[in-house]
DNA sequence: CACATCACG
DNA sequence: ACGTACGTGATGTGC
């Protein structure tokens, strides 16, 4: 017999969040307590129902039609603690991880979510239970459907049926609205009867039946209920109407995807360790599957998607419709995708997935399929196509028109929230929840591609996910303006990233190592030396072992301590420095380790075995600002700022000979888009006429003419922008500068008080955050800020710096992206054979031959510098020489 | 797998 | 009073 349990999500939310009040929250402070209360009651009434399907319905929480016939409808509501507003994505995550559905729907409450599916779902004959705080529900009560209506919290549920109903009110479940109409409800602005409580209104029902029937019989009430009545007859009949569950919302989810059968382990492992609830991955015997084999692909079922597996056979038709095809989707495996193996690909055509294995996409019968997606000029829409161009690319299988990337659109949406599975994207927009890619291949050692009917209903899911995602992303890019942004800017990016990535940079691997030798000696001489002074060998890459030698051996004075024991860190260690000897000989020590763990080897371990040159990879949906990130290897930190390091620069080389590396950065662009964006008089002046930004700051902040600045000042004025930038506070500014907090203060006063255009900006993106929610930049791009109402000091603080540092960093992101399209296109237009590598947040690097040297130098400073119009000039330095040293 | 550390902008 | 600078990725240790 199939049961189905509908949840009132957001009634139980409330209920579990003011039933546990002790506080509750994760390591970095996000409260959970309401999540666990409401897993708690989740997981006792599965095993206490034991129902088939399952699902969640929440309110989506704007305005619902009720607003619109009633304006005060939930007026008098009290505001939701950001506590346990902050809750509801948790929550909604975690359920995805549990495999639970949940739905919502603008413009409708959980209630009539709820009212519609009890309502099909009793008209199969399927039995139902509601769980629900709200006393409302009781009206959806018959013979297959039953209410749980939570007492004392959420610990206690008791089950009213139309039995119950008539025992505890002597009411039909239909009459519940009556009840309601008549006696109102406080906590959703329902007006009902003045002075008709439940005593009344029961004793009004039972006499006359219904709120109309009260009304048509006036008469025969007597006295101020009579008058009240009459008076309020036109409150009641419309207190009626909001009471009433609507039961026929547009609602698209199918049966089969709220089906339950267990928990899916791996997933719900995630999913309960990042919210940290050990407690809960003990009671559902969870923990003793780490160590098992939890790929089961047998858990898959197969989708109702019409696929086909194309081979030899199938080839010729699949051609026949490849001009229908926008959609489509490449699985590879394996997290550098210029290592990664194709997995499989599925073409979607409007109503057929057609299903390759790599074999088939390369083979001969192949070719037409793989034109199609070699031609730029075939729109293609997908998830994650930069990252399936790349892995294409190394099986010398070209792929170009990636128009609509869900993931980038996903980022753009919401950059927070992007390292999503499609699974978890999907259930953001109501489609049916899909196995995650962890349970049809397992995770780690464990991968394995499952059988082809699996693989191939995996994927056209996947694909599925993709083509339903696109309008709906395409309309919230254009409700929040920022088509351009997606269209004219990430989605070109992701090409010429995807360009640069191919292309990689060679290395001259003989010269990095002989590098390495020379710090391999040096780190042995330092090695001898320090277990020398210590007396003792110990492991000196262990910060535990090197803090007790230190702390308890050597009896250096304890300055600072993490949580799990001495800080040995280098600004610790610096302040040791004049005790002790060997405090320095550990500095040099770390200093070279790093170098060469990090940067000797871990850079000859990239070095691809098929180029020959080391290729990274931008990620363009990581950070939260819109920068980029580069990985495998990271090219966005090589060192430079001390010189043992930076000779590193030496071995990026041009990958030609006879060719040069060069560079070109932004010079201050941050202060720069911050003088633009605060509008600030003093600090556009400074660039106006190009001055030397420290200088001139020192000179503002202490009062003093260009010659009396002294190193010291300048240095204190530089840090002081830094922390303008970064969204300053005293306590960080005296840190950085080795002053008191007071002092830090002062500077920071002093600083506001010359710059108010900057003092201005500041308040306003605050409050501009804290009334929107969230913070842009020039482009248009957003940074949601959920904690800037938080009662929790750390995460408004947080919050608050966020918003101011986000636009500045992010339009400057902006910037140099638009520069690299614009780049990218003037090569184009010059017919130059200039190749573009590296970007490093404020730098572009290229290699050039020779007899493009002259005009390069000209024209990529003035690209960088056109990109975007401010009221300042942007300006950047080019250089160029053998080495990425030597373009300094 | 979490933590500490340190490389960059 | 609260305890922090903003944004990343790679490495080694140790539970």
């Amino acid at each position: 017999m199939e049961k189905f349990l509908l949840i009132d999500g957001n009634s139980i939310i409330y209920r579990a969040f003011f039933a546990m009040q002790q506080p509750m929250t994760t390591k970095s402070g996000q409260h959970t307590n309401a999540v666990y209360g409401f897993t708690n009651m989740l997981i006792r009434l599965l095993e206490e129902e034991k129902p088939t399907h399952v699902m969640v319905a929440f309110d989506a929480g704007k305005i619902t039609f009720r607003h619109t016939t009633y304006g005060d409808y939930k007026g008098g509501r009290q505001k939701t603690p950001p506590e346990l507003s902050e809750q509801f994505p948790l929550l909604k995550e975690l359920l995805t991880g549990l495999g639970i559905t949940y739905y919502e729907l603008d413009t409708y409450e959980a209630d009539d979510i709820i009212g519609t599916l009890s309502r099909t779902a009793e008209e199969k004959g399927r039995n139902v239970l509601i769980v629900s705080g709200d006393k409302d529900m009781l009206q959806l009560a018959s013979d297959h459907v039953k209410i749980a209506l939570t007492r004392k919290g959420v610990s206690d549920i008791e089950p009213y049926g139309p039995a119950e109903i008539e025992e505890r009110y002597g009411l039909t479940p239909a009459q519940i609205i009556d009840l309601k109409g008549l006696m109102g409800d406080t906590s959703d602005n329902i007006p009902g009867i003045p002075g008709v409580g439940e005593k009344t209104a029961l004793k009004l029902l039972h006499q006359f039946g219904s709120v109309e029937e009260v009304l048509a019989n006036t008469d025969q009430l007597k006295g101020k209920m009579k008058e009240k009545v009459e008076a309020h007859a036109d409150d009641a009949r419309m207190s009626k109407e909001l009471a009433t569950i609507f039961r026929d919302v547009p609602f698209d989810a199918t049966w089969e995807s709220m089906k339950y059968d267990g928990f899916n382990p791996v997933t719900s492992i995630v999913a309960l360790r990042k919210l940290e609830f050990n407690s809960i991955i003990q009671r559902l015997n969870l923990s003793e599957l780490d160590g098992e084999d939890l790929h089961d692909p047998a858990q898959v079922e197969a989708s109702e998607l019409e696929v086909t597996i194309v081979g030899e056979e199938q080839l010729p038709e699949l051609e026949k419709v490849l001009n229908t095809v926008e959609v489509l989707h490449i699985e590879s495996h394996g997290d550098n995708p210029h290592h990664a193996e194709l997995v499989g690909i599925v073409l979607s055509a409007p109503d057929q997935y057609y299903f390759m294995t790599p074999e088939t996409l390369l083979s001969e019968g192949a070719a037409g399929v793989r034109a199609w997606l070699a031609d730029g000029s075939i729109p293609k829409h997908g998830h994650d196509l930069h990252r399936a161009d790349l892995v294409l690319h190394w099986i010398d299988i070209p792929f170009a028109g990636a128009s609509f990337d869900v993931q980038i659109a996903a980022y753009l949406l919401d950059p927070t929230e992007s390292g999503q599975s499609l699974n978890a994207l999907g259930a953001k927009y109501g489609l049916p929840h899909m196995p995650e890619d962890e349970t049809v291949f397992g995770k780690g050692a464990k991968y394995k591609v499952p059988e082809e009917e699996i693989l191939s209903h995996h994927l056209a899911r996947k694909t599925a996910a993709i083509r339903e995602l696109v309008p709906l992303q395409r309309e919230q890019l254009e409700q929040n303006e920022m088509t351009s942004l997606f269209d004219d800017l990430e989605m070109p990016l992701s090409r010429i990233l995807a360009d640069m990535e191919k292309q990689g940079v060679a290395i001259n691997t003989d010269e990095l190592r002989e590098l390495g030798k020379e710090f391999e000696q040096k780190i042995n001489v330092l090695v001898t030396e320090i277990h020398g002074m210590a007396g003792v060998e110990f492991n000196l890459n262990s910060p535990k072992q090197l803090g007790e030698i230190l702390f308890d051996r050597l009896g250096l004075p304890v300055e600072k301590k993490t949580k799990t024991g001495y800080s040995t860190s280098a600004d610790v260690l610096e302040k040791l420095a004049p005790y002790h000897d060997i405090v320095q000989l550990i500095l040099v020590y770390r200093q070279l380790a790093k170098l060469q763990s990090t940067y000797v080897e871990g850079l000859l371990k990239e070095v691809h075995p098929k180029s020959g040159k080391v290729h990274t990879f931008f990620r363009q949906t990581i950070t939260a600002t819109g920068r980029l990130s580069s990985q495998f290897p990271n090219l966005q930190n090589i060192p430079i700022r001390l010189e043992e390091g930076r000779k590193l620069r030496k071995v990026f080389v041009p990958s030609e000979s006879g060719w040069s590396i060069l560079s070109s950065d932004y010079s201050q662009i941050e202060l720069r888009v911050l003088a633009h964006m605060a509008d600030d008089p003093g600090l556009k002046d400074a660039f106006l006429h190009d001055m030397d930004i420290h200088t001139k700051t020192a000179m503002d902040v202490f009062g003093v003419t260009k010659e009396q600045v002294d190193g010291n000042m300048r240095r204190s004025a530089k840090a002081v922008n830094f922390g303008i930038v970064y969204g300053i506070s005293d306590y960080g500014l005296s840190q950085n500068l080795g002053i008191t907090r007071k002092e830090a203060g002062d500077f920071i006063s002093q600083y506001l008080e010359v710059f108010k255009g900057v003092s201005r900006y500041m308040d306003d993106i605050v409050i501009e955050a804290k009334k929107d929610g969230f913070v842009k930049t020039m482009l248009e791009r957003r940074r949601y800020l959920p904690d800037i109402n938080s009662s929790n000091f750390n995460l408004r603080s947080f919050a608050n710096r966020t918003a101011m540092n986000t636009p500045i960093q992010g339009t400057a992101a902006d910037i140099i992206k638009l520069a690299m399209v614009h780049m990218d296109q003037a090569l184009k237009d010059h017919k130059l054979n200039s190749r573009m590598l590296l970007q490093v947040h404020d730098e572009l690097v290229f290699e050039v031959p020779a007899n493009e040297m002259e005009q390069m130098k000209k024209l990529v400073p003035e690209v960088m510098e056109k990109a975007l119009s401010l009221s300042v000039p942007l300006k950047a330095e080019v250089s160029y020489g053998a080495n990425w040293y030597e373009a300094k």
